[in-house]
DNA sequence: TGCGTATATAGTGATACGCGTATACACTCA
DNA sequence: TGAGTGTATACGCGTATCACTATATACGCA
């Protein structure tokens, strides 16, 4: 189904939920969120990023759909929208693991 | 394990990464070598990508691993390097017709 | 070795992205 | 309604990315 027609405009959606996925920020932002729900507040002392850069790219996942919003109060609660994010996060971890012991094994120990 | 320890530099490999994957014409190179292997010069026909940006993609997906190359001859042939980048597609994909779905339900029918 | 083909790499201009600062907006409470 | 706090957005700047063209490199073959 999904390998069946891949068109330009789908082909870009997908591109575009992966761009929102390549910034060390927004992953940040995402692991943050993994215990649970937490406030713009919340996550800007977490990730010691600036104020503006985190509400900027917390409504850049948001649109992307991975993660959702509610107001309380006066505050912004955001949350992970479901686990796939992650998933995705850990099937690169887990590339990424498995290109490091290569290496380990190439290079001979470091 | 993965979400242990998520260290900076760690998330910007991960992030870069997603960066291989956050552009139409490299995904579109991906979906093309779903089938099987094929050299840079069909990948150029089949896409419809210039010949220098078509390689240029393909030099990118390899340094970030998702694709593996072998010289045959004149040629060069690209491969995926496993189906785990398929797999990243379709979670993607997944998300993408949930969304769409629901957008028709809350429009009701368009 | 020289020629032709396949692939990779400059170089360049246009566009997009991310950050920091300042400011606007939303909400609560007195 | 006005002050104060939390969140979102506008602006300017530096940097990265992409497409395109031209050129360089790699390889096979005569």
């Amino acid at each position: 189904m999904a390998q069946a027609k891949m068109t330009a405009e789908l082909l870009d959606l997908v591109a575009e939920r992966f761009k929102a996925l390549s910034d060390r920020g927004r992953l940040q932002l995402l692991q943050a969120l993994r215990p649970g729900p937490k406030t713009v507040t919340e996550l800007v002392q977490e990730t010691e990023m600036g104020q503006a850069n985190v509400s900027r790219h917390l409504t850049l996942l948001h649109s992307a759909g991975f993660v959702s919003r509610e107001r309380d109060g006066l505050f912004v609660r955001y949350e992970l929208a479901d686990k796939d994010v992650l998933k995705l996060c850990d099937l690169i971890c887990g590339r990424l693991e498995a290109e490091v012991s290569v290496r380990r094994k190439l290079v001979g120990g470091r």
